[in-house]
DNA sequence: CGCAATTCGTTGATTACTGAACAAATCAAT
DNA sequence: ATTGATTTGTTCAGTAATCAACGAATTGCG
């Protein structure tokens, strides 16, 4: 990866941040270029050189985390599910701002479906369906049953205001997904 | 005040950020420019297009903070000292790791001398020593005394981790001054 | 509806910052 | 003292961000 110029590194984050926090107090549809601009700190036409517009911009956030997800997946390939659960579940916690927006909020229901793919997607990667305990079963429904799962449990546990740590949500909703998949 | 570049306040603001955080670890001699600008996020040469060393940057630093302690003054020049202290109090919380550093840290003693003498001149300025309880006393002996013991007060406050609310703080000794001053 | 006020997306000229390089100065440690 | 490594302060060409201005498109309100 060429290093990009700290610059942009700089501007990009603002902006992104800059949304985050605008969603988590009014619609999406409600926010401006100019109060992204002035929450960013950062000259309006400073976002028209890296967007071309609010939803694009919102989508490349989207596109972002979904991506380090996917590598956090890439790294965990070899762990248990609990195990590579908290790998997630501290992401989450670390973007708490970001997901709790988007998953607890009516704002971007095109989130909920992003993150479902890529749950069902990896699962399909990593989790040989067809075997032992799950002969006889279709294995779509298989996907979308413990994709719904999992993205269920991470909005349950968003919209109550993560009233378990990180830790527990992963030994537990890991051990489920042990006890059927694994 | 013309509106400065948003790109010179940011990187400015980042730089001296850099700074405090840095005295806080290790002493100011052991700090490199290269730290500074590691910490800032910030190119090294953009260090030297506002300041022309760290001495000249910590400086500054000092000066700005020594100069909004006086306006803030001349906003509480109608108040009580109990009332003007909870301004001067809530600004150190604000600022509290630039304070606690340059006062409870061996670092910087220049910063208590100069803190001391802004104390002293805004006494002097703003109280009618000469009256009332105090005749007969020496006017500079005055000063010192009581100059020396809002200062003491303030670096006892940050050296023992801030055990009493700003609010308190600034009742206790605003109360020990009205009493004796005013 | 019609009008005013925002917001949008783009432009051009200017400025600040970047990264890389350099010689000189300082530091460490034998 | 003599090395070798780091830090300093400066230069330069290139890039990103700035501010101000613009007409066009949207929005909101009387």
């Amino acid at each position: 990866m060429a290093k990009v110029d700290r610059r942009i590194a700089k501007s990009q984050v603002a902006i992104k941040n800059a949304v985050t926090e605008l969603m988590s107090e009014k619609s999406f549809d409600d926010i401006t270029i100019q109060d992204i601009a002035d929450r960013a700190d950062v000259n309006r036409g400073t976002i028209y050189l890296h967007y071309t517009d609010k939803y694009d911009l919102l989508d490349k956030m989207i596109e972002e985390h979904i991506e380090n997800l996917r590598e956090l997946c890439q790294s965990a390939s070899e762990m248990t599910f609990q195990e590579g659960n908290y790998v997630w579940y501290e992401y989450f916690e670390r973007n708490y701002l970001f997901f709790s927006t988007m998953l607890a909020s009516k704002g971007a229901p095109y989130f909920r479906s992003r993150f479902l793919d890529l749950v069902i997607q990896e699962f399909k990667a990593e989790v040989d369906i067809t075997v032992e305990k799950n002969n006889g079963l279709n294995e779509v429904v298989i996907l979308q049953f413990f994709g719904s799962a999992v993205v269920g449990s991470v909005e349950w546990w968003f919209k109550n205001g993560m009233p378990l740590s990180a830790r527990v949500m992963a030994e537990q909703t890991g051990a489920l997904l042990d006890r059927n998949l694994e």
